[in-house]
Order: structure tokens, then sequence, then C-alpha cells
DNA sequence: GATGTGGGTTCCCTAAGGGAACTTCGACTG
DNA sequence: CAGTCGAAGTTCCCTTAGGGAACCCACATC
């Protein structure tokens, strides 16, 4: 399919793709952080391809999301999230509160959230880090910063 | 490449896939919400071939994430963000600071943004919408919601 | 009438995903 | 100790999606 990288681009969301863009990368993610850990495991609920897996799972510990942990004299390993991987599962969550609130339709989400610091059953906002008030797509205007290519 | 699609999912990050989870949409998005609204200019700045933007604009409109505004008499159409769409460019806010943080290195961000609401440069924080407090991956429990299949 | 322009279509080629069978290596079983 | 099991890959073949370039079409302008 001579998929095109973004390597090239100057552009964090490209980079950002270049990560976690390829097909079911995403899902994996967010299979291992509820804690399908192993490859069968995560095939299995997935019902994705092994070859197509094991790229993937090489790919994410390549990148530095994920990483191997043994757990067995045999080579058999566990897949945990790296902090770099753990700060993606932020992404999924907001794509799951969109994906909640335009997709889920009649029957409500398939899954909740429990804040562990209220205790309530919640979901994330987006908030400006310097003034902490709402912070969306249309409150913003985007300046070229020092990484732009010139 | 017999693309397996996620509809059969409960899972809302799935669902969020099948509509942005195609290769380039998530930066056919990017250029639409700076202003590049056009066929010509969006396939300029991405370098994407003709016939994969002219499925993956298709595939945006069907799912109500752009509109089509013509601007001519003949068929000429601009591409513009439907609020189901502007709110997926919180996510791509998201994604952005991810990529500036992990991924950006010496050179630093490409791109700053800066929020209206104080006129400072910023970045988007994940707090919960219900106390206020951060919320992260590791912040919270996972609970089956009523649109979970049993 | 000739040329230009934006927005697609068509065609061919290559490479990526799906699926199932096969491999490997240590562990357990009798 | 031969036989079997299980997890995690690997290989093979087939189908299909993406890349790229050429082509098309409706209008507009010279």
């Amino acid at each position: 399919m001579q998929r095109t990288n973004f390597d090239g681009m100057a552009c964090s969301i490209a980079r950002t793709l270049d990560v976690i863009g390829e097909p079911w990368s995403p899902l994996v993610l967010r299979d291992v952080w509820v804690g399908l850990t192993r490859f069968d495991q995560i095939q299995a609920d997935l019902g994705i391809s092994r070859k197509v897996l094991t790229e993937r799972l090489n790919h994410l510990v390549d990148q530095g999301v994920l990483e191997r942990h043994p757990y067995d004299r045999r080579p058999r390993y566990e897949y945990h999230l790296t902090e770099k991987g753990a700060e993606l599962v932020d992404l999924l969550m907001v794509m799951t509160g969109w994906g909640d609130k335009w997709l889920a339709g009649e029957a409500g989400p398939p899954v909740l959230y429990r804040h562990h610091a209220c205790g309530q059953v919640s979901s994330v906002d987006l908030r400006c880090s310097h003034c902490g008030e709402p912070m969306h797509a249309n409150d913003v205007d985007a300046l070229p910063g020092p990484g732009s290519a010139v």
C-alpha cells in the first residue's frame, strides 16, 4: 500500500500519527491499559491478525510507548505502558469522550470512568493550562513556534 | 487491503476511529481548521493523492464532520467544520500536546496556541468535568456503561 | 475558438492487511 | 524420556487500499 509516513512534516499531529496512527494501534493501547497485556489476550479480544499484532507491538515498543516485561523463563512477555504511553491514554480518553457524545446513540456510552480524586463518574474537560478556563478549537489562535519549518 | 472496520465494537474509541482513523483524515481536519478549505489547497499542502483526498473528504462529509459550501456557480466547494467536527479538533489539540512533549525534540513545538480568554500561549490540560481536578489515565477506573455489550 | 482552472476520475502498480497453517522452545504428563 | 501442550511469533498466499500520473468536465476568460 506504500503508505507515506509523515516523518518529514513539522507537525506534532503528523508525528503522533507516525507513532499510533496505524490501524489497530489505539485499540492495542486501550487493551493494554485495561489489563490485557499478553499477546493472545489482545489478539483474542480484538480479532486482529497475529501478523499485524506482532508488527504493531514491535512498533509501539520501538517508539517507547510500551515495554516488554518477561514473565517466564521462556521468552514470554507482558506489555506495559511506559510513561510516554500512559500519556497517550489521555488522548484515548478524549477520543472516548467524543465518541460517547456523537456516536454512542440510544444505548449510551459503553464504558464509564470514575475519577479517583472525587469518586464520581465523570468525563474529561479541556482547560487552558495557564488560566484554567475552557480551551477548545475555537478558543485559540495558532502561531508559528520555534520548531516550525521556515 | 481488506481493512476490517470496527463498527461492531461497543467501544467509543473504535467508533471514533471509524470516523477519523483512516490515514490522512486527521491531517485533513487540521488543514480545514487552519483555513485550507479547498480541494487543491489541501492536496498541495499535504501532498496526498487526489484520489485518496476525494475519498477522505466524502467520508468526512458523510460522517457529518465536514460540510460542503458552494462558492461558485460551478460545482466548487469549500469544506468547513461542523460542530461535530470542531469538537474533533479538540482531540487534535491533545494530540498536538503529546507530540510537542514527546516528539518535538530540540527544535521545540512547530506551532503554538494562544488562548483567547487569557491571551497567553498555552496548552490544554485534562480535568475532571465534575471536580475540576486533573484527570489522567491513571486517575480513573473504567466501569461498564449502559451501552456495553453484555 | 483556444486556453485556463478547480475538482474530481480512471488506470496501473505496489505494498499492507487478513487468515490460516506452521514453527519454536520450554514445560508438563505419564 | 517420548509425547503433548501453549504462548508467541513467522510464513505464505490472496485481496485490497494507497500513490502517482494522466485524463475529464463544466464553466470562464481572452
